[in-house]
DNA sequence: AATGCGTGGGG
DNA sequence: TCCCCAAGCAT
């Protein structure tokens, strides 16, 4: 890099996070239900508890999970102390299953240690904590200086500095361009205030550089070429799998399974089904089975048409028999949730 | 390092 | 309808 683009970089780098943190206060003092500044940090379990939940997730589809989760366990202690049963059911729909296996685990692990670690790296060696998250807790709520590197975050950057380089190769310099802005005063709401402009201002498809706080400062901006960063290495096509769900039941109960421990759903409750992967798996019972029809469903890295079969429940060789009355079709993933729709 | 892992909303 | 993708992590 020459010296002059590296004495510009500087330049940005001591003023961006100021310009940040006006606009955020700015936007605190109009926007209610943002809690002002000088609040004292939230709590290490409800942060923690949020950020899990906001991985690859947005807002909108974690608030009411976050208000069930908090109201049925208040505190890291009632959630070790949880029936992991229950708490996958309540985690049913969110999807990425492994994130609630290991919330339990993280969480038993926090309790028996008196509390979390307050410092990044014990954060990082937590079941289900890796870089990002372990950052945001280690800013957010125990206002550590550490850099907090999101989606959000890598397009901001990207375009503050017009970072050519596709995703996901980018990301180690992303990460440590964003380093150069983090502040050593407030790093908690620095943080917030980055992941909110990308959320609200430098957004993917139209960014709002008009009245971004950051605009002077954007190299992204002065080239006209924002919208275009980041730039992302092609994906690949989605291959189409197919399998088959039984639902077995009668006016009483019904069959479901709950699924192996790792994998796709793994841990979540479910309809008997195929393989759809090339393994096959036999009839949980006897039939006559009666095609329900069939059911889509888009996964990240393929999708998935399931033929549905349906037959009066007898003697099922695996799985557990629920009854109906109590059975709430929400406590299953949301394929599954298709595939009881379907048959009833 | 590349791949596997859900779901719902917006353009 | 399609494509994009959202506050990533584990292996």
């Amino acid at each position: 890099m020459s010296d002059k683009a590296k004495l510009r970089e500087t330049a940005v780098s001591q003023q961006a996070a100021p310009r940040l943190l006006e606009w955020y206060d700015r936007l605190a003092r109009v926007l209610p239900w943002r809690a002002p500044p000088g609040t004292p940090p939230m709590d290490p379990y409800r942060v923690w508890l949020s950020e899990i939940m906001l991985q690859q997730t947005t807002v909108a589809a974690v608030k009411s999970y976050f208000q069930r989760f908090t109201a049925l366990w208040p505190t890291v202690q009632a959630l070790a102390a949880a029936d992991e049963a229950q708490v996958m059911a309540e985690w049913a729909g969110l999807g990425y299953y492994a994130r609630a296996r290991n919330l339990v685990a993280c969480a038993r692990r926090v309790a028996a240690a008196g509390g979390f670690p307050d410092r990044r790296e014990g954060l990082a060696a937590l079941p289900g904590i890796g870089p990002y998250t372990s950052a945001a807790i280690a800013a957010i709520a125990f206002d550590r200086p550490e850099t907090v590197v999101d989606g959000n975050v890598e397009r901001v950057v990207s375009r503050l500095f017009a970072v050519q380089t596709p995703l996901p190769a980018a990301r180690r310099e992303l990460t440590e361009l964003a380093s150069t802005l983090t502040p050593q005063t407030r790093p908690g709401d620095f943080a917030q205030a980055m992941m909110d402009l990308g959320a609200t201002i430098c957004t993917p498809r139209n960014p709002a550089c008009a009245i971004c706080p950051l605009m002077e400062l954007c190299a992204a901006r002065a080239q006209g070429i924002a919208p275009e960063l980041p730039r992302r290495a092609p994906k690949a096509a989605k291959p189409l799998r197919t399998g088959t769900a039984w639902v077995a039941l009668d006016d009483r109960a019904l069959l479901l399974e709950r699924r192996p421990a790792r994998g796709l759903l793994g841990g979540t409750l479910a309809f008997p089904t195929t393989g759809w992967d090339g393994t096959d798996l036999a009839p949980p019972q006897d039939g006559p089975w009666e095609a329900a029809g069939e059911v889509r469903h888009v996964f990240t890295h393929f999708e998935l048409r399931l033929s549905v079969l349906r037959a009066p429940l007898a003697n099922p060789v695996r799985g557990e028999v629920v009854p109906r009355d109590g059975f709430d079709p929400n406590t299953l993933p949301g394929l599954m949730r298709k595939v009881w729709a379907l048959a009833t």
